[in-house]
DNA sequence: CCGTTATAGTTTCAAAAGAAACCATGTTAA
DNA sequence: TTAACATGGTTTCTTTTGAAACTATAACGG
């Protein structure tokens, strides 16, 4: 078995320097505009959408690790973002809420992010959009079973 | 105008999250299998397609920059993967290319990259994976638009 | 020719990321 | 109770990464 494989056709591949693009280009709105990081805007979303979340829930719905959410919030923090609210039946947890400041960064950031993501998927159909989002949804079901065996 | 966003739906987190999560999955067997970071399997991929490259032309066949295929080179060099032939026309170029040690590893890493791979796609039809591969081509080329102005 | 500019590749430095250890609190079960 | 264990979150340490500076050579323009 002598198999051959193309970068090109290797869908890890292409998917990683797919997404390394995008995060680049999309990097310059929210860190060279806004001044933030990806985890802090990441947080920043979960937050809008969300209302109150501990941190613990904030790495679940944006697939960060809990050490980056950590560090996301601390900065957030410092920055006025957020405010932490303690948490009486567990005083290890607390809950988090964006600020005004924070809410008024994000309804600055949002626009933008989703004006660059309607010029990247212009090129696109509709269905060719629908498509391309229950693809990745079947990836990442996929990815779910294929890692819990 | 006061837009909401939701990271599920937006597609630069999406393809982050599932490129991270592919990376992770399947550097499993390069990495813990066969000793090799990301950075080297691409090199050797690129090398086993093309046969003969210099470090420029690694990098643009893998979307790595000067300094990242740099030290992959050096470390393949090292394990003796790889090995430069000096460039007569311009001294400060080297052409890389396989040892055999190098291939022997490519040919046992392969087919169970290929066969991760297919794991992956399984759930997909034939139909969708083209499907996949001609959105992912469509974003790339879009990418390249939008960064060239 | 020779000075400027470009290029191949390496090194250095600082930022980002994750793994593992850690701290403090909470939970469970003997 | 209280000893073992689990959990939320932070800190520490190491690795990875990329930007910028650097080295050496090549190409170009006067």
């Amino acid at each position: 078995m002598d198999d051959k494989l193309s970068l090109q056709q290797f869908l890890p591949y292409r998917c990683n320097s797919l997404a390394q693009r995008i995060s680049v280009s999309l990097a310059r709105i929210y860190v060279q505009k806004f001044g933030i990081t990806v985890p802090e805007w990441r947080t920043l979303v979960a937050l809008s959408e969300y209302g109150e979340l501990q941190s613990k829930q904030i790495a679940a719905h944006t697939s960060m690790d809990k050490v980056r959410v950590s560090r996301a919030v601390a900065s957030m923090t410092d920055k006025g973002l957020l405010s932490r609210r303690p948490c009486d039946r567990d005083s290890r947890a607390a809950f988090l809420t964006l600020t005004e400041e924070g809410l008024e960064l994000y309804r600055r950031i949002v626009p933008e992010a989703l004006a660059w993501e309607e010029r990247l998927l212009a090129p696109l159909s509709e269905q060719e959009q629908a498509a391309l989002f229950s693809l990745l949804d079947k990836l990442d079901l996929r990815l779910a079973e294929l890692s819990s065996d």
